[in-house]
Order: C-alpha cells, then structure tokens, then sequence
DNA sequence: AAAATGATCAAG
DNA sequence: TTGATCATTTTA
C-alpha cells in the first residue's frame, strides 16, 4: 500500500473528500496497525461555508490547523463526549478538510473491539461489528484517535492514508451534509460523499 | 425522544 | 466570567 503524499490533500476539498473514499486510514498504535476504509466523508470549506468552524476565515485557536499546511489532522471535541477527524486540504492559508464520517475496519479488530465495547472482535454481537466505525465519533474511539492527535502530520509515520490497490471499483453517493441546520443556504450543499450500499455508511435520519 | 457531557467562543 | 451552542452516540 503507497501513502499519499501532501500534493493529493493540497487539492479542492469537495475533490479530496471524493477521492478519500476507498482509501485506508492506517495508524500505528504500540506497534499494532489499526487500518480501516473509509466509506463516507464530508467536505467543509471554511471561507464560504457557513457549516464550517472556520467559515470566513474565523481563526481561534481551535480552527488555527486548518490555517496551516495540507495533510494534517484537525481533531476537535463535539458534544463534549466524542472527537472528529478531518483532514486539512487546500494550499496553507485557506482553512478546509474533509470529515470523516464512517470506514470500514480492515486490520486491528480486536484492538477496535476494545476501544469501542471493551471485548475482543469475537464477542462482538453482529451488530456492534457494523457499528465498530460507522459514525464520526465511533471512527475516532476505534482507530485511538485522541485530542493529541490534533495538528498530526499525516504525511509521517504515526498515522497516514494510503492508495487502495484493490477495491476501487464502486459507486459515489452524494448528499446533504449531517447535523449541520444551523447553516442555512449551506445546509442544502451536497458536500456529503460515500461509497453506494457499502454497509458501514453512517446512519442517517430522515 | 432525550440524556450524557465539556470545550469553545463571543458577548457582557 | 458566563452561557448557549454543538460536523454525536447511546439508551430507552
């Protein structure tokens, strides 16, 4: 599996959060590889994007990563309880990444089965094995994604995406992005991409 | 349907 | 300093 450089992140977002669907998030946890596919992202583009923590260019110190250059980790606290993992995109000064949303878990099951449910991959009832990284803050809890992790450089060695050297043959959905009503025109854009009847897609109300 | 739970940020 | 808000998940 190749990793991706910094040139495929310094790219427009809403093509990045496209192309990041059947790659592997890979990251290195006391000498284990948790590795899963991602299957569904979401776009945010700050300077014209009313969804986005840093929509007009607004720079506190939580949206300060995605000021900086491409290929790093912005990870924030939502909801006081869970984290998110984006990736930061475009050239450095313009403040976007790509959500991820939902993956598939490829390697590390066991490791994924603990930090979710506390029990190895084999106890895992069928549907806590769908629900291992099916959701933005589940992805983080099972692939160990913590606050530290924020600003991590995803070009490195501790955590990185890689090419699909297999599986690339699929269908793209788009649709609105989730959780995002407080953005008004914005919450229409259909800057939500996955993969098409791939099971481990996040649940979405109607 | 609603609780859990705490950082964040703009207003005062 | 305060308090509303929140790119969610779980439980009931």
């Amino acid at each position: 599996m190749k990793k991706l450089d910094r040139s495929f992140y310094e790219r427009d977002t809403l093509v990045v959060a496209q192309e990041l669907l059947g790659k592997y998030i890979v990251h290195k946890i006391k000498g284990k590889e948790l590795i899963a596919r991602i299957v569904e992202t979401e776009a945010y583009k700050g300077p014209v994007d009313k969804a986005a923590h840093s929509y007009q260019n607004r720079r506190t110190p939580r949206t300060e990563v995605m000021f900086g250059p491409p290929g790093h980790a912005y990870v924030y606290l939502i909801y006081g309880m869970y984290l998110c993992m984006n990736i930061v995109t475009e050239e450095e000064g313009m403040p976007c990444a790509v959500l991820l949303r939902a993956a598939e878990p490829v390697e590390g099951l066991d490791e994924m089965a603990q930090l979710r449910f506390n029990k190895t991959y084999k106890q895992l009832t069928r549907s806590q094995k769908i629900n291992l990284t099916n959701g933005p803050g589940k992805l983080a809890m099972a692939l160990n994604i913590t606050r530290e992790d924020n600003g991590l450089d995803l070009c490195a060695e501790k955590m990185f995406i890689c090419e699909s050297d297999s599986d690339s043959n699929f269908f793209i959905g788009r649709g609105k992005r989730i959780n995002i009503d407080y953005a008004e025109e914005a919450a229409d854009y259909l800057w939500r991409f996955y993969i098409k009847n791939n099971p481990y897609i996040s649940k979405v109300k109607e």
